[in-house]
RNA sequence: GGCCCGUUGGUCAAGCGGUUAAGACACGGCCCUUUCACGGCUGUAACACGGGUUCGAUUCCCGUACGGGUCACCA
């Protein structure tokens, strides 16, 4: 059976890369009816943030990604809050030691922390640090009597790379060998006890039978030693499954720093969830057919490792924003209204029917705040000027349309029920008694009740909308106009 | 800088030795229509470069360039 996990460290916003590492762990699980589990990664205590942990949570949630195992959802394997499971890395690291395959470490290194970037370029002209312990006599006997001993002395436990080369395979990458020169012992346990990520991720792997590993391409240059790891411990090594980065516009790595948008904000600003999981599904990964538009089962129904691609996506709003519409567009009359309400009652205050304006606007927004926009005529007429009764395509200039105010605004006040039907039959009737086309009628009415070039439905929709007296109130207003 | 990975239109991408090199977004045009929008149709636009291999390379190999990742007691 197929297990998979997401295992994201509670250090800040969730971000999209993450969020995609999460999805595509669950839709590969889901396609093969296997689990999906979350492990909350936190043994960097000094980089914890709170309520970080709520997010993940609120994320996952919202996404729909619904894991099968995990905190608050125990199963076989936990816990799986890796804070909780120190003593288990403790008892596998000594394993190692025994095995000869780790080492007790003193070296002092300086000041660590985030590298600033000129410590970084530094590196440029530098041996990468190296941990001597190995070839110190000290070693041999630390080592042996460490293991039946405290050491006061802070140390930390190091993994001893072997002579040689390495070669795994990435199920998207291929094969890929890296001479174990370029690996460096790297820490298991920190002088605090806790297990670095390189460590604490492969036991746990392995304790929690995960087969298929799941993550970002900036873990494909340290997959070596995890490897080397798994074999020292004799362990089967899982599939891993390494994801192409998600650029932003300036191809570079989506950074909050840089104020690139973050799940959160997106749905801030008014995207859908569904949306942003669906336009992430598809940036790296391809479904094979023409089809864009996928509910999160579809994904799972669909997804397959073949579609995934090696090359970095960029993230592209417009793109993003068109899958919105889209996701508005087949949400049902009530689920839109609710959800334009808030933006209607504090734009409108004229009592229309807010359910029909809803209706109306529901196709013509990307975004259920551009109802805002949208409906700003309605409380206040623009003050406009007469040359937007003139259009050509509706054969319409100022005198005919003068006419055509003329000779409706008796009509309409000779009708009481003000309603869609009533109302288009007169209108309609009059049209034919004139025998003109009818955008000749209805574009001034249109004009004339809006004030704008454009507005979210017709003529006799706003009329409709607006009832007898507003809307012959503004008719006369456009006559007013017109005669002038 | 060492090592690793990548490179098809502006963006997402299909392609997996022989194709008029799909499709989507964005952009332009047309149609529909009582405006706009929706919808339909349509147009502009791409295989980074140089060598091989081959009857034939976007597809395979090798370089070059460019981009990215990594080189922590961070994940």
């Amino acid at each position: 059976m197929i297990r998979t996990r997401f295992a994201p460290s509670p250090t800040g916003f969730m971000h999209l890369g993450n969020l995609r590492t999460a999805l595509y762990a669950y839709l590969i699980a889901k396609n093969n009816n296997g689990a999906f589990l979350l492990r909350i990664e936190d043994t960097d205590t000094s980089r914890l943030v709170e309520g970080s942990l709520q997010f993940i949570y609120k994320t996952l949630n919202q996404a729909g990604i619904i894991y099968d195992e995990g905190p608050e959802k125990e199963g076989d394997c936990g816990p799986y809050i890796q804070s909780q499971r120190r003593d288990i890395y403790q008892k596998y690291a000594k394993e190692l030691i025994k095995k000869g395959r780790a080492y007790y470490c003193f070296c002092q290194k300086e000041e660590k922390g985030e590298k600033d970037d000129s410590e970084k370029e530094q590196l440029t002209n530098k041996q990468p640090f190296r941990c001597h312990c190995p070839d110190s006599p000290k070693k041999a006997q630390i080592t042996e009597h460490s293991t039946q001993h405290s050491i006061e002395a802070p140390y930390v436990i190091r993994q001893l790379i072997p002579q040689g080369s390495t070669t795994f395979i990435d199920t998207v990458y291929g094969e890929i060998t890296v001479n174990n020169d370029e690996l460096e012992n790297q820490v298991l346990i920190k002088a605090d006890g806790m297990p670095t990520y390189n460590f604490a991720n492969v036991v746990d792997d392995h304790l929690m039978k995960i087969t298929h590993v799941v993550r970002g391409s900036e873990y494909l240059s340290s997959t070596p030693k995890y490897n080397l790891l798994y074999n020292s411990f004799g362990w089967e090594i899982p599939a891993y499954i390494h994801l192409p980065l998600i650029l932003n516009e300036n191809k570079e790595k989506l950074s909050k720093r840089r104020g690139d948008a973050n799940f959160e904000d997106l749905i801030e600003e008014g995207f859908l969830p569904q949306a942003v999981i669906n336009y992430i599904a598809l940036l790296g990964w391809a479904p094979g057919s023409n089809q864009e538009i996928f509910t999160l089962q579809e994904l799972a129904e669909n997804f397959h490792l073949d579609g995934i691609s090696k090359s970095p996506a960029v993230f592209d709003r417009a793109k993003l924003t068109w899958f919105n519409g889209e996701y508005i567009k087949t949400l049902t009359p009530e689920d839109f209204y609710e959800m334009a309400l808030p933006y209607l009652q504090s734009n409108i205050k004229t009592p229309v029917n807010l359910q029909k304006v809803a209706g109306y606007t529901q196709s013509r927004v990307n975004f259920a705040k551009e109802v805002t926009d949208l409906v700003d005529f309605i409380d206040q007429l623009p003050n406009y000027s007469t040359e937007l009764f003139v259009h050509k395509k509706m054969k319409t200039n100022l005198e005919n349309s003068l006419a055509s105010l003329n000779s409706i605004l008796p009509i309409l006040e000779s009708i009481d029920d003000f309603t869609y039907d009533t109302l288009h039959t007169a209108v309609f009737a009059e049209i034919e008694r004139q025998g003109v086309k009818n955008s000749l009628v209805l574009w001034p009415i249109r004009t004339a009740i809006s004030g704008k070039p454009t507005s979210f439905c017709g003529a006799i929709e706003l009329l409709e909308l607006f009832g007898k007296e507003e809307s012959l109130n503004r008719i006369k207003i456009g006559i007013q106009k017109l005669e002038e």
